[in-house]
DNA sequence: GTGAAAGCGCTAACAG
DNA sequence: CTGTTAGCGCTTTCAC
């Protein structure tokens, strides 16, 4: 320890945690000895002192999804920014791995937890009282008790679709969504209902024949989707695939089926993952504001983290998105700079 | 705390632990308070008494490139095994960014790091003696005092070359090496060997001007690299670039020129990720054996930590390999089941 | 401005 | 088998 080594006693702490009443020359010496003796601070003994461990917690499905590794990306650039390490926590594909987020049992290390659910609906709102911060990502669970950051799932879905209207398409596949399901806050279920307002609104017919549940969204459910909507209903000129990774996956089966895109059938997905810009051809989606995001929870744990007895009331937010039109869709550029990012919204 | 609540003292303790001696009852009884009072052993003061903080740290260069979602997402799980969690550190493109890992000042609170660089080589190894522990992944640092999981990268690249020969591809181009490169013990530079050595065993002549940098190996440098090749020299017949996504982009490259893959060029990756399989043709890749990896490297890494004072010296494994055949090499279905994962070498 | 002392919750060493 | 005791290294009063 830098205390008898330097010169001055406890004095140290009061330099490495930056408090003001430190006379500079005190200070000088003690950054000095710090710096011989390379000295670091014990982070063990400071979370048990401080109750903090300078860690929060990410939980995930998947890694191997894109979106998941650009979100953690992002995610811990942004917490890089307070100096906060991110524990990373896949909760695979069911319910339980997501209620043990939950639980408290799992992240234990961690100052907080920010979450994006893909299984969780509605009816676990009661869950969401635990006993660590929380910043919940994604729709699935709206009026909880904890922070949300939400994507504008109707409003961009909608969009998504007037873009494919607008490229003269009048029978839009979806893939992704159960046209019959009764859940009414995933994303698949906004998404679904921004594709019907687009329909409406151009006055077009909804045809539930069109609409394709591929679950969970990766690549080959998206292909195989394609490739029964191609046996079973060839009438279609375009499809929304509910995310990138069905699109890719739907771009292939439409490859090995000899149908032209975007001449015969457009395609659009949601997300936008670098991937997009590669495939064969480039793929249109939907950008969500992941970057945005991805800020505005790390910003909302820290203020989380930091508050003290007076708890503010839960808030929500909304990213930004725009339409990235690329090949699939009959573009050969983005329509709009990749960096085109603005402030969130409350 | 459980102590007065329960009934026992201390005794907590041992049963947290597992201690073998404590009678079955008083066990029963401490393990019923502690789920009565939901307690959980705080980790922070753990960490402070054991001087361990059962996190591992994974340091590699970025979360979007695939391959490394890939290899996080199977360390998380191995790791998992050991009730251990992970901190992912992103290095970023530099050496700068890789030194700060040996520098100890990231991931500080870790019991030890996995780490995957790409910039750092041979003159490096004198950083490698730090004071925690080490596992280091891939091949750029031969010989340091830490252990090393490896790839047979000299001879997986030379079989994948002689399945691009068998085929019957003679003007075989390489996208991702520099051919006046002196680094000798990169990635790029051990599987430009293999394929030198494979075309030498088949009579083949080498041709450097079918040797294409391409750095990093991003999707937008493989299709750059391909549209330069397609320009300056479009006798070739097959390219192996020495990743995926550096392949991806080729294929991108090659589907804008009209070439026909795999008739006119076939192309060969490297990694096996999972996109590889939903590509327009689907991509022939090899397998590098990243679960193996993935799962030795965790295992030493719990042993090191375990370790007392008698430090065993360095250990090098080295992962199985095999060539995965699909369309852009002209077959099908990959030659192998995808989890025919054998045991480590030594 | 700086020093002394207490204690965060745990584990390890030692008694009993 | 179980209880007592002493720190792990830090931050935080509280004196001086």
């Amino acid at each position: 320890m830098a205390r008898a080594a330097g010169v001055s006693i406890k004095t140290v702490s009061n330099v490495v945690n930056d408090y003001p009443y430190v006379r500079a020359s005190t200070r000088e010496r003690v950054l000095q000895a710090i710096a011989d003796l390379d000295y670091h601070p014990n982070l063990s003994a400071r979370g048990l002192r401080s109750g903090k461990t300078g860690v929060i917690g990410l939980a995930i499905p998947e890694l191997r999804q894109n979106y998941f590794a650009e979100l953690a990306d992002s995610i811990i650039r942004a917490a890089g920014e307070y100096d906060l390490d991110v524990l990373i926590d896949q909760t695979g594909p069911t319910r339980r791995g997501e209620m043990a987020v939950l639980s408290g049992t799992r992240l234990r290390r961690t100052d907080g937890i920010i979450f994006s659910p893909e299984r969780l609906g509605p009816e676990d709102i009661p869950l969401l009282r635990v006993a660590f911060p929380l910043v919940l990502l994604g729709e699935r669970i709206f009026g909880g008790p904890t922070d949300h950051i939400t994507m504008h799932n109707v409003e961009s879905a909608r969009a998504g679709t007037e873009h494919l209207i607008g490229i003269g398409r009048r029978r839009i596949a979806v893939i992704g969504a159960d046209p019959h399901s009764t859940d009414a806050t995933g994303s698949a279920s906004l998404r679904l209902r921004g594709y019907r307002a687009a329909l409406a609104a151009a006055g077009l017919p909804y045809d539930p024949a069109l609409i394709r549940p591929a679950a969970p969204w990766h690549r080959e459910n998206g292909a195989a989707a394609m490739r029964r909507l191609l046996e079973e209903r060839p009438d279609f000129d375009a499809a929304f695939t509910l995310n990138d990774t069905l699109g890719l996956g739907a771009l292939r089966a439409l490859g090995e089926a000899g149908v032209h895109v975007p001449d015969d059938v457009a395609v659009l997905g949601f997300d936008n993952i670098d991937e997009d810009r590669f495939s064969v051809p480039s793929l249109s989606s939907v950008e969500p504001g992941r970057e945005q995001i991805a800020k505005v929870a790390v910003d909302v744990m820290v203020a989380r983290i930091k508050e003290k007895g007076d708890v503010q009331p839960p808030r929500q937010f909304l990213a930004d998105y725009r339409i990235v039109a690329r090949e699939s869709t009959g573009f050969r550029e983005p329509s709009l700079p990749s960096d085109a990012i603005g402030p969130l919204r409350e």
